[in-house]
DNA sequence: CGGTTTTGACCGGCGC
DNA sequence: GCGCCGGTCAAAACCG
């Protein structure tokens, strides 16, 4: 802030020397001055947007800080309560669990479990709150290690969901001699207990296989043709962890039968094998998007006339959260919304332009949803410029691997994006940072100074937004910096998250698997493909993806 | 033999 | 209350 205040006494500076000159001289003078002083002022902004960053590690520090203690006093109450009553400690981690996780971060000074509060109320108190949002889905990850009960609670944020279910499926703690079954249904009860807006991650892609291959593990419970599609809804339960309540709908479009339209629903409560991450986390991030706009508009955009449109752009990375009280719309207003009263759903469209269609190349990530209208009730856009695809890959290939990509480890848990030794890990996270954060160096590409600008006023100003944001970066960044336990403790929410965004630190940026090429017709959720891994300075050309995995054998998990 | 898929039945929510 | 519809269950079939 410093280098800030100085440049901008200097650009004052600068004003009053220009103010005398009259003549022509001075006129020149005066003009060189006036370019000067907009160097001068854009040097000034960089400046501030430095030191926006380093409070924002200074930030991100502390919250981690807090977070490890509360994660340490949860630990002790869990084995306390584990130790007192083995039975009623079950019991009452369905109702504590949810509060627990809630406590984490954006509470970081409530070091004990409230447990005078129901579900419900917290839930209430999320909807608020927006950093319950994310303080869930941190502290999530960090109970990973713990087998049985505890660990239902684990990873969530690497997955689809909104934090009202994540609480409720916080709330889900079952003992690990318990059935599938009697858990799937006390899950249901429980959700039944706590009627809140079940968030939901629609995405598009275009794609020729039954199903996108999402690296997860996907169990077929059932099949229906609904209403105004000839072609079946297929229903499919998240297998890598029995306990786990994330489901997933895939069904054709009925418009074109090219495009597969994968609902999720709900969180991994288990460590993700990478190949899943991605997606997981993009769908976890556009939930949380999705319920941070809710959560301030109380209510799903109705139309896309009248509805107002939060987004930033960063760099050809373009986001769209649509929020009906904020009114505040940064870039490109392209919003087609219909109500969705009971789960709100935000649609991700993978399937425009550049994309390649049989391989599922997810150039352009855009959450838009204009072929979603019965839930579809926030659109995000994550369009990306025709030059600047996402950097964002994620692979199909390789389900079957989850189980030795990501082992149950203490130690490795969530959503730990693990990259091996990419060398440039750094220099892609500080790129990707580039692209979203205003830096101080010069733009490598030319970005228009009202996009600096936007995006600027989009992350400091727009609280959802920056909730949106926050978990999206979340989800990406994955974990770092915690010894890869999972998420980092982003604070999200409320004015706080502005200053707490810090990415440092390694760069987690999934990606696995051999690209589609070789993939043939098999649908992959995993080609946020970027171009050639060449440009240096530009991030999403940086991403470039591990290969470790061998060919999918998608259909054995999901068709 | 264990896991997955299929598919008809069942259930709950919602609108009328 | 009834019917529609989405979603889930669960037994049987299927598969490697």
């Amino acid at each position: 802030m410093e280098a800030a205040l100085g440049k901008s006494g200097e650009v004052v500076k600068e004003e009053k020397r220009v103010e005398p000159s009259g003549d022509e001289q001075g006129y020149k003078e005066g003009n060189f001055l006036f370019k000067d002083i907009k160097l001068e002022s854009a040097k000034a902004e960089m400046g501030e947007v430095r030191e926006e960053n380093h409070r924002l590690k200074m930030h991100l520090n502390r919250i981690m800080k807090d977070y490890q203690t509360l994660q340490m006093q949860f630990d002790n109450i869990v084995k306390q309560e584990a130790k007192e009553s083995p039975i009623i400690a079950h019991t009452q981690e369905a109702i504590d669990e949810p509060e627990l996780i809630s406590l984490s971060l954006g509470r970081s000074t409530s070091s004990e479990p409230r447990k005078d509060q129901n579900p419900r109320k917290l839930k209430e108190d999320q909807e608020v709150h927006d950093e319950g949002l994310a303080l869930r889905l941190d502290s999530s990850a960090f109970e990973m290690p713990k087998i049985g009960p505890s660990t239902e609670n684990s990873l969530k944020a690497t997955s689809p969901e909104n934090s009202l279910e994540a609480n409720k499926e916080a709330s889900e703690g079952w003992p690990p001699h318990k059935v599938l079954k009697t858990m799937r249904r006390e899950d249901d009860e429980v959700s039944e207990q706590n009627p809140v807006k079940k968030a939901r991650v629609s995405v598009r892609v275009r794609c020729d296989t039954p199903t996108m291959n999402d690296g997860c593990q996907w169990r077929k419970y059932g099949q229906k043709i609904a209403k105004g599609n000839p072609c079946p809804r297929a229903y499919y339960r998240c297998t890598v962890a029995p306990t786990c309540p994330v489901r997933k709908q895939v069904q054709r479009c009925a418009e074109d039968m090219g495009i597969l339209i994968t609902t999720y629903e709900g969180t991994h409560n288990h460590p993700l094998p990478i190949s899943a991450t991605v997606m997981a986390s993009t769908t976890s991030a556009a939930a949380a998007m999705l319920l941070s706009g809710s959560s301030t508009s109380g209510t799903a955009p109705t139309s896309s006339v009248g509805t107002t449109t939060s987004s930033a752009n960063f760099r050809g990375l373009n986001f769209y959260l649509s929020d009906n009280l904020n009114s505040k719309q940064y870039y490109l207003p392209n919003s087609s919304m219909s109500s969705a009263p009971s789960h709100p759903t935000i649609t991700l469209d993978l399937t425009s332009t550049s994309s390649s269609s049989s391989s599922c190349h997810f150039n352009n990530f855009s959450l838009n949803s204009p072929l979603a209208p019965r839930y579809s009730s926030t659109n995000l856009n994550f369009s990306s410029l025709e030059s600047n695809p996402l950097p964002i890959s994620w692979s199909s290939s390789g389900v079957h691997n989850y189980g030795t990509q990501v082992p149950y480890n203490k130690n490795q848990v969530g959503n730990s994006l693990n990259f091996g030794s990419k060398p440039n890990q750094e220099n892609m996270i500080h790129s990707f940072m580039q692209n979203l954060i205003p830096s101080s160096s010069p733009p490598q590409q030319n970005l228009p100074a009202d996009t600096i600008a936007a995006a600027t006023k989009a992350i400091t100003s727009d609280p959802s937004f920056q909730s949106a944001l926050a978990t999206a970066l979340t989800s990406i960044i994955g974990s770092n910096g915690n010894g890869g336990r999972g998420n980092l403790g982003f604070q999200i929410g409320g004015e706080n998250f502005s200053k707490s965004l810090n990415i440092g630190g390694t760069f987690p940026v999934v990606s696995s698997f051999p690209s589609t090429a070789t993939n043939g017709n098999k649908c992959s959720s995993s080609y946020l493909n970027i171009g050639p891994p060449s440009a240096p300075n530009s991030l999403p050309s940086n991403l470039t993806f591990l290969q470790p995995l061998p060919p999918p054998s998608a259909d054995k998990f999901s068709t």
